[in-house]
RNA sequence: CGGGGUGUAGCGUAGCCCGGUUAUCGCGCCGCGUUUGGGACGCGGAGGUCGCAGGUUCGAAUCCUGCCACCCCGACCA
C-alpha cells in the first residue's frame, strides 16, 4: 500500500515502497510545489487524456484553447460572483530581465519593464473564456457551446503534494453555454456521469458520486456535483468535479442571447475537470509494496516479455519467436514491450517490471523453447502459471480482460467495506480514528453543524449521494435530517 | 502565514551534544572478469562549495548570528 505521495519522505521504514513508485513517474521539480512528470508517469496520463478526450467528443463537445494569461480586470469581473476564489496566484508585472550592474553575472528584474496592467496565470479558465464568449454568442442559434481545453494552471497553494496538490498541475476544463437552465442542468449531470463511467471503465476505481454541500461548493457554481474515491489509507480524494453555474457567470461577463421570443436571456453555464491528480488517485488506489499495479486500460504497455538467455545465439533463436509473438499481439490490441537487454539479468528486470505495475510478464527461456510454453505472471495477484505458446494470445487477451474487472472488484469491495453508517458522534469519531474511510450519517443540513464536526474531527463531507431517502437526526445536533451523507478526512 | 523538524556525493546516511590527521557507511555509477528461470558476486575506480553568508578560534560539518530551501501539522484547495 502507497500511502503518502512524495519523493522525498524521510521516514525510512516507509522509504523504499514510496520512492520506488515514484522513481518511474514523477519527482519535485526545482520549482516550489511543482512536480516534473517522467516519461513513464506522462505516458500513463496521456493514455488517460485519450479516452477521457473521446468520450467528451462522443458527447459532442470539441476543443480549444485559450491563454495562459488572464489580465486582472478580467478577474475582478468574476471574482463579483466567485468571491474568495483562487486568490491565491502567480502574478505577472514585468515584462524584461537586465543585467544586474551591481552583480556580475546576475540578472534583475528591469524596474522599468512595470506592467501597466498585471496578468494573472491563470487558476482557471472562466474570465478568459467567458470573456470570449460574450463575443461569441448572440442568438440562440449559437447555442449551445461545448467546449474543453486541455492545458496546465497554476494555484499558489500553501502546501503542496506530489500529484494531489501541485503548484502547476495539468487538466481539462469544459465549459459550456446553454439557452436553459434544464439543459445546463442535463450536461452537469451527464459529465459527471461521464466521470464516474471513466473512473469505472479505465482507471478501475469505484467513486462516489453526489453533490457537494453548501460550503464545499465551487465558489461561483449554484451545485457542484462531484465523484469522491477512497484512498488505500481511508481518505477520501475528490475525484473529478462538474458545476451547474446558473447565470453567474453570464451575468458577471455580461453574455446574453435572443432566444426564440426575440427576448434577450443571460445564458446557462457549467464547467468541469478533472486533473493530473487522477494519477495520483490511480496509484493510491491500487499500487502495493511491489510498487505501481496499473489497471490494463492505462498502462503504457500491457505486456512485458523477458527473455531468459545465457548466450547470443540463445537469444537469437528467442528473439525470433518473441517477434512473431508481437505481432500477433499488435494484431489483436495488446501493447508489448520486448526487454532484450543483455545489461540487466532477468530478475532485476521481474522486480523493475513490478515497479512499473506491468499488467502481464511473460518469460521465455530455453525450457521454453523445447517445451513450446511461456511463463505468465500477473501483476494484481502476482500469479505465476506456464502455458503452451500457441495459446498466448487468447490467454493474455482474456487475462487483460479479467484483470481489468478484478482490480475494480477488488477496490470496490475494499471502498464498500469502508463505508461505515453511523449514528451517534461517539461513533462518529471512534470509526474515524481507528477504522477510517467514509461515514455515512444524519446531518441536520446546516453549515454551523458541518464546520463544528469539521473542527472537532477534520472530516469534511464529501458528497452528498442521490437516492438516499432515509430520514432521521443528526448525528452531532439531534435535529431532523432528510438523509444519510458520507463524511470523511480528504487529502 | 503560525507550530514543529531537517539540510553532509545521484539517493539514503554516520559524525555535531563534548571543535583537532585525508569526512563514515550502504545503494547507485564507471572498468575488468565470472554469472543470467526472482533485485548476482569478486577485484579495481570515480564522485564532496558538509544549504548560503558572516562571526568566534591556531583550527569549524561540529560553537554563535542572520538568511535560504525542503519536510510534517494547521489555514487554502482539483
Amino acid at each position: 500500500m502507497v500511502k503518502k505521495l512524495t519523493s522525498k519522505n524521510k521516514d525510512y521504514s516507509k522509504w523504499y515502497n514510496e520512492l520506488v513508485v515514484m522513481a518511474d513517474l514523477a519527482e519535485n521539480s526545482s520549482v516550489r510545489g511543482c512536480m516534473i512528470i517522467k516519461p513513464y508517469g506522462y505516458a500513463i496520463w496521456e493514455k488517460m487524456q485519450y479516452f477521457l478526450d473521446k468520450m467528451f467528443k462522443e458527447t459532442g463537445h470539441q476543443n480549444a484553447y485559450f491563454p495562459l494569461f488572464v489580465p486582472k480586470s478580467l478577474f475582478e469581473a468574476e471574482e463579483k460572483n466567485a468571491e474568495g476564489f483562487a486568490k491565491e496566484c502567480a502574478i505577472v508585472t514585468h515584462y524584461r530581465l537586465e543585467n544586474d550592474p551591481d552583480k556580475i553575472g546576475k540578472l534583475r528584474v528591469d524596474p522599468k519593464a512595470k506592467l501597466e496592467e498585471e496578468l494573472i496565470v491563470r487558476p482557471t479558465s472562466e474570465a478568459v473564456i467567458w470573456n470570449s464568449y460574450k463575443n461569441w454568442i448572440q442568438s440562440y442559434r449559437d447555442l449551445p457551446i461545448l467546449i474543453n481545453q486541455w492545458a496546465n494552471v497554476v494555484r499558489w497553494e500553501m502546501r503542496t503534494r506530489l500529484f494531489l496538490r501541485t503548484s502547476e498541475f495539468l487538466w481539462q476544463e469544459g465549459h459550456t453555454a446553454h439557452e436553459t437552465r434544464e439543459e445546463a442542468i442535463n450536461e452537469t449531470v451527464m459529465i459527471n456521469d461521464l466521470y464516474e463511467k471513466f473512473a469505472k471503465e479505465y482507471m478501475a476505481m469505484p467513486v462516489l458520486k453526489g453533490i457537494k454541500s453548501k460550503s464545499e461548493t465551487f465558489a461561483g457554481a449554484e451545485t457542484t456535483y462531484c465523484i469522491e474515491a477512497l484512498m488505500q489509507d481511508g481518505k477520501a480524494l475528490q475525484a473529478g468535479t462538474s458545476h451547474f453555474l446558473g447565470q453567474n457567470f453570464s451575468k458577471a461577463f455580461d453574455v446574453k442571447f435572443a432566444n426564440k421570443e426575440g427576448r434577450l436571456s443571460y445564458v446557462w453555464a457549467t464547467s468541469w475537470g478533472v486533473s493530473s491528480r487522477l494519477l495520483g488517485a490511480l496509484i493510491m488506489t491500487h499500487s502495493d509494496d511491489n510498487g505501481l499495479v496499473l489497471p490494463p486500460m492505462l498502462a503504457p504497455f500491457q505486456v512485458v516479455i523477458v527473455p531468459i538467455f545465457k548466450n547470443q545465439d540463445e537469444l537469437a533463436l528467442i528473439s525470433d519467436l518473441v517477434e512473431n509473438l508481437k505481432s500477433d499481439f499488435l494484431r489483436n490490441d495488446i501493447s508489448v514491450k520486448f526487454d532484450n537487454r543483455d545489461k540487466i539479468r532477468p530478475g532485476e528486470k521481474f522486480a523493475l517490471y513490478e515497479i512499473q505495475g506491468v499488467p502481464i510478464r511473460l518469460t521465455l527461456g530455453p525450457k521454453d523453447l523445447m517445451n513450446k510454453t511461456v511463463e505468465i505472471f500477473r501483476r494484481d495477484s502476482l500469479t505465476k502459471d506456464t502455458i503452451k505458446i500457441e495459446n498466448s494470445v487468447s490467454k493474455v487477451s482474456n487475462l487483460l480482460k479479467e484483470m481489468q474487472k478484478s482490480m475494480y472488484n477488488n477496490a470496490l469491495s475494499f471502498r464498500d467495506n469502508n463505508i461505515t453508517e453511523v449514528d451517534n458522534f461517539d461513533d462518529f469519531k471512534k470509526v474515524l480514528n481507528t477504522k477510517g474511510g467514509f461515514i455515512s450519517a444524519h446531518w441536520d443540513g446546516t453549515e454551523k453543524t458541518e464546520n463544528e464536526i469539521k473542527k472537532i474531527t477534520k472530516a469534511t463531507i464529501r458528497c452528498i449521494p442521490f437516492g438516499n431517502q432515509d430520514e432521521g437526526s443528526c448525528v452531532f445536533s439531534g435535529n431532523h435530517s432528510k438523509q444519510r451523507v458520507l463524511f470523511a478526512k480528504a487529502y
